[in-house]
DNA sequence: TTGAAAGCGTTACCAG
DNA sequence: CTGGTAACGCTTTCAA
């Protein structure tokens, strides 16, 4: 495989010396116009291209800020992406993703790789694996080192500028809406019990109920959840759902849809999906809209301030969440 | 901020020499135990992490694959590169990705990025507008320096290893069930007549249609295809629709249920979604499968064998399509 | 206007 | 077993 050529091979063809050449080639005023050209042109002949590695080592600098994720089928992490991005493009930096696939291993892993050189700042969402280990060690090395900033999947005892979502909130509203809309056993049914989000959700759930309905919780898999809704929807022991991520609210809607209790509204339903799905569901799902694309937006600017200096002490932002009504309640 | 230590300071702390430190950490046999154990710890308590830019520059080798995608929206997309991570993970390699969002300039710029030094290799599928430009410079620039590989969003006229989808099989395929099922009025529509693979899918329509029927074909903008669709289906001109990507496959979704032809069959409808999408559809959509998985598993092992060297022509991998039947074919 | 040399943080060869 | 030195490809200061 052929090389890229260097500098030195430049300036050794051209016959002139290695700093003539690196500065031709970055415009410096101390080079004659002619040289210049010269040397401009044998780079494009040669197809001349700066080694990022070396320009990066020596500058100290990379322009570029890692993004680290659990996921990309997640359709929220997918939005806040989209929101980085909207951002850091306006920028001279450069965006580069590494995706955990939540696993812990993996998260250290893309952590070491990122951070020792090769991106001037990290962006990550814990992985879940991470967030039920409670080791964050990988996470801790950074501190003072590369800039670190945690969205959605946050770790409370670390220092760094974060940007959340009111999940607690969110769901207490929501849930509330229903019980002000008459429901009286409302099922509470997650996938994501491992993540502090979802016990924030949780939260949320048993407090807008408290001394008011006994708490119904179905925990676990699509599937577990898919049949035991069936099964106290036949009982007739609920009268509303609420799911709180997107796997929970497809299974609720397939056990609604099923049992024939969504259209007629025996049952009402709120969950978690993207807007896509949601719209496309019949009946349309009611859902949370957790802002992904402004969670990404806040995200990228609060670490874009961080980056110049400008911030001192770590920051924390929450974005609020709405619900967003459809048919399904 | 905190810099990272380096060799060099650790080296003048223990009052030992560059190089040892440096075996040291490697572990290298020529030195001893004792020291070995005393430089360790150092570094563990300093928190030495050895500087990639540097180690990479050193070995000029990065461990590192980039994938350079035109959007993780792209549920076909997405599961590419979930298949290229489950490959790679098993491997020494890392992956970082970088998202074009469908721009030209986001890609030549990605490419640069990654090219000079970053990453030992290039996955790449080339975004809408790179393939409307026709402008392959960036790519050209590539060749036998940062071994490529194409996937799915081809570029003919560059060579280097390719994976690709049978685009005008899949859907030659599809229409012609829909002939045999005794349909004589096939309408197609699409998002992506920029793309090749679009333009492709189309060919196999004319094609399966040819000396048999008039062909019907839509194009443009989602809201676009669903009005001109509902019209087409109100008049009864078409009794079935070939959708050859995500937003036309709903946008006909939508106006085949408006107009109530979908569940009584008085329109077939085959679309490309994903399964959770097709799934939750009522009816559940029938689509053609293009085994996403399957595409980017045999994109990163081609790439892996080309970074062995046991390559040499440029190779060329075709995945086929499938009809996943489902209620509204 | 040009060039020599130091240095970014490593690794590796060769001497001692 | 340990240390000096060159080198990876580049930028930049200083001298010519």
């Amino acid at each position: 495989m052929k090389k890229n050529i260097t500098i030195k091979e430049l300036s050794k063809i051209l016959e002139v010396s290695i700093s003539t050449v690196s500065k031709a080639l970055n415009d410096s005023y101390e080079i004659s116009d002619s040289t210049k050209q010269r040397i401009k042109e044998a780079a494009k002949l040669y197809n001349y291209k700066p080694n990022k590695l070396a320009v990066n080592l020596k500058s100290g600098k990379t322009n570029t800020i890692g993004v680290v994720l659990p996921s990309i089928k997640n359709f929220f992490l997918a939005r806040i992406l989209r929101g980085i991005e909207i951002v850091i493009a306006k920028t001279q930096y450069n965006i580069i993703i590494s995706i955990t696939n939540e696993s812990y291993e993996k998260e250290v892993q893309s952590v070491q790789t990122l951070s020792n050189g090769l991106v001037d700042a990290i962006i990550i969402a814990v992985s879940e694996e991470t967030q039920i280990k409670k080791n964050f060690s990988h996470l801790r090395g950074l501190e003072g080192e590369t800039p670190l900033l945690m969205v959605d999947r946050i770790v409370d005892s670390i220092p760094c500028d974060k940007v959340q979502v009111d999940d607690f909130n969110a769901v207490f509203n929501a849930v509330n809406q229903l019980v002000s809309e008459g429901r009286n056993s409302i099922a509470l049914v997650s996938c994501i019990d491992n993540l502090n989000v979802g016990k924030s959700r949780t939260k949320g759930y048993k407090a807008a109920i408290k001394n008011k309905q006994e708490s119904i919780i179905i925990k676990g898999s699509e599937e577990h959840i898919e049949k035991e809704l069936s099964q106290l929807i036949e009982l007739q022991k609920i009268d509303a759902i609420m799911a709180i991520d997107q796997e929970s609210s497809l299974a609720a809607f397939r056990a609604g849809k099923k049992k024939k209790v969504l259209n007629n509204r025996a049952i009402s339903l709120i969950g978690y999906t993207s807007t896509v799905i949601s719209e496309h569901l019949t009946p349309q799902l009611t859902t949370i809209n957790q802002h992904g694309k402004r969670v990404g937006i806040t995200s990228a600017k609060l670490l874009l301030e961080r980056l110049d200096n400008v911030l001192d002490e770590p920051k924390s932002v929450i974005i609020n969440s709405t619900v967003q009504k459809r048919l399904t309640s």
